[in-house]
DNA sequence: TTGTACGCGTTATCAC
DNA sequence: GTGATAACGCGTACAA
């Protein structure tokens, strides 16, 4: 179409054009330094005349920072991680930083990479969710400066700010819940993956057990397998558990519970007890966690327990900007937010 | 922890250390022209010691370009954008290419300024979701000689490439096989935002019923509310699907169906059937569209028209690309993927 | 108020 | 094979 695949106009094609100096034309349109309303409006007319963009590069390079923050995470497919990134994207945007996004699923070469391309582009902090496979990455990142908050998990073995959330309290309160409306023996369905929210949330339901009297070593632990490769399409999370459902599920006593690592998981659990002609909740109680967009809908509704994803990506942009801008480097902090319950129709309510 | 908040080595300081030029060590780092090799094993083994990094804004700065691609999505919240970005973040990883990703979230000012920072950053090219509110955002990144594609929907007025769907007949196919299986009269879901997605599944419903002998004008039509603003949360969508499910299919016909515009959609009439005690597919067929991950397991599973998001994703990345290195430009084409429809248990399958 | 000089980190084009 | 030199577009000091 245009045949001048030029290069876009810059401040001294301004310049030229009013009879000025890129300095001028420089301090004008930004507004900072003392220019006379006349060259101003002049040269305001000519950078919009000309379409005049200017060139971000440029201005990194000479500010040796391009507010940018990096987000890194590890399944954009996740509704947890997806709302994140929409909560991250427009607070940072409305304090004027830009976002790298960098999608790891699971996978430490792709942290790697992530790592690589934030210190390419001198990000001025990051936030980000470990795959817990090696802290590596992350000291890189921390080592060559760049502020860095942790969301959801924490690092290995090196103190990182984290905003979390209390994944052990959560899963304890829904088995308290479970088992003081008559749901057992329990059957936990996880993601096979070694993360800590995954030993937390299992802590959580032994402690629960403990505290009513129930042995923790009753409780049958199923992992579902997940992918730490480059073809994580979405469904086959609820499809696992399902396979796995309908074999652990086939003969269970009435009252059963089953408490599902996330609300995937506790999909495929539906279908198998459907096929099964397990009632719930009565033949069957079943809580997930997450309170995905769906899980309300589902019949019965799905007892589940709901992490404040608002409120912690708020905190993690938050936290980094205000590092960034003051430069202040105090100790790391632990913050988790208290999830909360949603008890619907999958689990019983009244004590037996 | 570190005290020097000093910038980060350059090749000059790399240069300093091995008493070379710059020059030099920065053909040594990328290994083109030539160089001994011992002063080239030299330099790498000092890059590698500093934790040399090179800065990418000063690359993009002399070479005019940063190799990277603008994707602008409406609402990462969608199972079916997210899956997108997935792919397209995966796929121009592998071909070298950065991501720049923005949610405009149906709104007009948000893909303005969108299209500023793509600008500004001088990307190579552009991937789009428009939300079809104006051109004038995408005229204005054409205008600027930046390649773009269109995914899922077209612009208004402008001619430009486009990857899509073939909404029309995912809806013609959908709408036959309610027909034919003994569903009617039919009441159409849709989101009430003027876009043409909506139009074309219309149109395609409104097809079918002629071709099967059935008046278009019978069909209802039920607009759902979407949030343009900056506010979107999940639940909405089934939330008001759901509320005017309750209103609208209190007292119909036994056999009647639905076809929702999404599955999140047919997820709010699911639970409004359950309540009203309607048994599908017998009192209520259900059709979605979008397949999205809970669908194949909510119960009955629901029959949902399926879209090709891996295929359209890496052929707009594809396409993006191959025009940014070629520089090719043909007159724009349009690729609508074909959908397929996924019968499940939430419509009748035999004919009355 | 405006212009001059210089630097940001990298690549490219030439000499040597 | 290697070293000057210039250039990319912009911001900051300083001088005029």
């Amino acid at each position: 179409m245009t045949p001048e695949a030029a290069r876009p106009p810059t401040i001294k094609t301004i310049a030229q054009n009013v009879g000025m100096t890129a300095n001028t034309v420089s301090r004008a349109l930004r507004g900072s330094g003392s220019i006379s309303p006349t060259t101003r409006d002049k040269i305001l007319a000519e950078a919009r005349r000309l379409g005049y963009v200017p060139n971000a590069a440029a201005r990194a390079l000479v500010l040796g920072s391009a507010n940018s923050l990096g987000l890194v995470m590890t399944n954009p497919s996740n509704p947890f991680y997806s709302e994140l990134f929409s909560v991250v994207e427009r607070r940072s945007r409305k304090d004027g930083y830009m976002l790298h996004l960098a999608a790891t699923e699971e996978n430490l070469q792709n942290e790697e990479s992530a790592v690589d391309a934030m210190l390419r582009w001198r990000v001025d902090g990051a936030i980000v969710v470990s795959s817990q496979g090696s802290d590596a990455p992350w000291q890189r990142l921390m080592a060559n400066g760049v502020p860095m908050i942790c969301v959801n998990r924490p690092l290995l073995e090196v103190d990182c700010e984290l905003v979390g959330i209390d994944y052990e309290q959560g899963a304890y309160d829904a088995t308290v819940h479970m088992l003081d409306s008559g749901h057992w023996p329990l059957v936990v369905f996880e993601e096979d993956l070694e993360i800590t929210t995954v030993h937390s949330r299992i802590a959580g339901v032994h402690r629960a057990c403990v505290a009513r009297g129930r042995a923790p070593e009753d409780v049958s632990i199923v992992r579902i397998e997940s992918p730490r490769e480059n073809n994580s399409t979405l469904p086959w999370q609820p499809q696992s558990a399902y396979a796995e459902a309908r074999r652990r599920l086939a003969h269970i006593p009435r009252g059963t519970g089953v408490i599902a690592g996330n609300d995937f998981l506790a999909l495929g659990v539906y279908r198998a007890a459907n096929e099964l002609g397990l009632s719930m909740p009565e033949d069957l109680g079943v809580c997930g966690q997450g309170d995905h967009p769906f899980s309300a809908f589902l019949n019965p509704g799905l007892t589940t327990v709901r992490a404040p994803v608002q409120e912690i990506g708020a905190a993690a942009v938050d936290w980094i900007i205000q590092r960034v801008r003051t430069g202040s480097d105090h100790a790391p902090a632990h913050r988790r937010f208290a999830p909360e319950l949603q008890v619907r129709g999958s689990t019983m309510t009244v004590n037996r």
